[in-house]
DNA sequence: ATGAAAGCGCTAACAC
DNA sequence: GTGTTAGCGCTTTCAT
């Protein structure tokens, strides 16, 4: 028998099925383990599958059978810790079940979400995943028509489109000034990034001052940063928000970033922690335990956000907020 | 039990052609911007595409042309930030041509790495992006036979199968202990985390003592721990091996934030750095640079190494080896 | 400049 | 238990 050399990169399920000398269906079966078939079919397609290496094509089969096991993250930054560890509770979840990962990264520009959301949709996802409430119009248009599951996560304070999970921003900073005020701090001040696209740091600073102000004790000074929250802008926050307001004797930071920044400025400067100025983040970072006075804080399920998510999309469960709760971590720092 | 999602009915490109009154092809080149048709022709299917709100299937694209926009990542961790910048360089690249990042985590386990290499082989990506050098048989069994893009990332001390970018982390350890020799330093030790798993701190710590051997100055001590790199396990592993090894007048760490655990130690011991003590890190995060003693580190291109792999990937470049480097930079710790 | 038709590789009815 | 066949929604010749 003279057998032909063929240059074919790929090998197709018609090709195993010919070499186990069964039907294409047959294969299929098989392969998803769906349906019926003998103990000897079986170990004759397995043979045929590996010695010819088969890779079954995901692309094919899901446009075949019309339900894709794409889920798509369209997120905020990937240089912020929260969103990376939401992706990892997720992906854990997800590659368990068959589900694959896609994302792309917004960089807080609700424009360039909808864009990125509609790039998403194109690859028919079982489910889209989002940062919080706050979408354009044109954004929320597509993701309902697209008629695939939408998954609002880290924020609670908004009506959801489908799935939500998450916790209260606006609790948070609540929380966070209750503390403080508990603590015997009136004198308070706010360093923060860029509010007006991190929304729910936003949420979370609306929270604080509010309840600061119904505690009699309202925000004395703030300090707004231009950038990204970082351990940098934390330190020069500091700065800038002491030089103007030197009399504060607790400063919120609009996270663990910023607020070992302000660590950082307080220990160049030999102010001493909490004695002459509390600090107080967000997030519960590990970094925050290992400090020589551990941070108080904030901790939030930024994985396990990701893990109820995915779960929730795997699973099909029927529409619902999950209120994941955050713990408040009293430090040394405050 | 996982149940598969069931898409709505979804606007076709065929329903989109009779609406237009036009041919399925016409509004496929219309939508590709690719061949040619009138400007009356175009507008007419724009028309209809808008009305009908229709969003393209890029599955049945991809299975159509065998040309996928799919960038698959197989990346150990996404609670190392080197994997989150990584990422991040390469989807801002990926997302302006028009491709697709997909990616797994194998949580530094190469059994892991080949079932989720073969996973992803299943979308047809047009490339695997992976770390480092050291994969099992069995993953470069697969990636051979794929037939897309290979980019071995991050690690550039070892053969590379197609592309790979990056810098030698032998060098990296190199000049980190010639450095500490520079300084005057002879009593170092090496505080780090699971070696067999990450082996390109792997690598590092070979080159850091090797240098130190040839300097007449051999490695004083170690002190490996057995989870992940972090800020606490830098602490405690610094405890330890000063416990053990009073003597030490400098530690290199296997990366910063282990390198900020040890400093945070100091903090607390009242150690001071660098007379007593001095502290060498490696991957120039920000927060060393904000750090009251700016850390001494070795910064890496992480973001830049996404980018040039992902470059690499869209223009279809020829196989190649892409050193980018890296920075020492002599901060105040050591 | 445009349309008809043949796949891409698989899944899902439906026969047998 | 297994094979046959008709699509899934597009891209891509190849005519016209």
């Amino acid at each position: 028998m003279t057998v032909e050399f063929k240059h074919q990169p790929t090998v197709t399920l018609a090709e195993v099925a010919d070499a186990a000398g069964v039907g294409e269906s047959t294969v299929s079966r098989v392969l998803r383990n769906y349906g019926s078939f003998s103990e000897k079919t079986r170990d004759r397609v397995m043979a045929a599958v590996e010695r010819l290496g088969y890779v079954p094509n995901r692309i094919a089969g899901t446009l075949a059978s019309t339900g894709s096991r794409l889920v798509a993250f369209v997120i905020p930054s990937l240089s912020n810790i929260v969103f990376p560890d939401v992706l990892r509770g997720a992906s854990a979840i997800l590659e368990e079940s068959g589900y694959q990962a896609v994302f792309s990264v917004t960089d807080y520009d609700s424009q360039r979400e909808e864009a990125l959301a509609a790039a998403m949709l194109a690859w028919r996802p079982a489910a889209v995943m989002l940062a919080g409430y706050e979408h354009t119009d044109g954004t929320l248009k597509i993701l309902r028509a697209s008629g695939c599951r939408i998954v609002e996560l880290l924020d609670l304070d908004g009506a959801a489109l489908d799935l939500a999970v998450g916790f209260s921003n606006l609790a948070a900073g609540r929380v966070s000034a209750e503390f403080l005020l508990r603590r015997g701090y009136r004198r308070i001040g706010y360093v923060g990034h860029d509010l007006n696209r991190d929304t729910r740091a936003g949420k979370r600073f609306s929270g604080f001052c509010a309840t600061l102000g119904a505690g009699d004790a309202p925000l004395a000074d703030r300090e707004i940063l231009a950038g990204a929250s970082s351990v940098e802008n934390g330190r020069l926050g500091l700065e800038r928000l002491l030089a103007r307001t030197p009399d504060l004797d607790a400063v919120y930071f609009s996270n663990d970033d910023m607020a070992l920044g302000g660590y950082f400025h307080c220990l160049a400067r030999g102010i001493s922690i909490p004695s002459q100025l509390a600090i107080f983040g967000y997030n519960g970072l590990d970094i925050g335990r290992a400090m020589p006075q551990p941070l108080s804080t904030i901790r939030t399920p930024r994985v396990a956000t990701g893990k109820i998510a995915a779960q929730l999309v795997v699973t099909n469960a029927p529409p619902q907020v999950v209120d994941l709760g955050f713990e408040l971590i009293e430090g040394a720092t405050a």
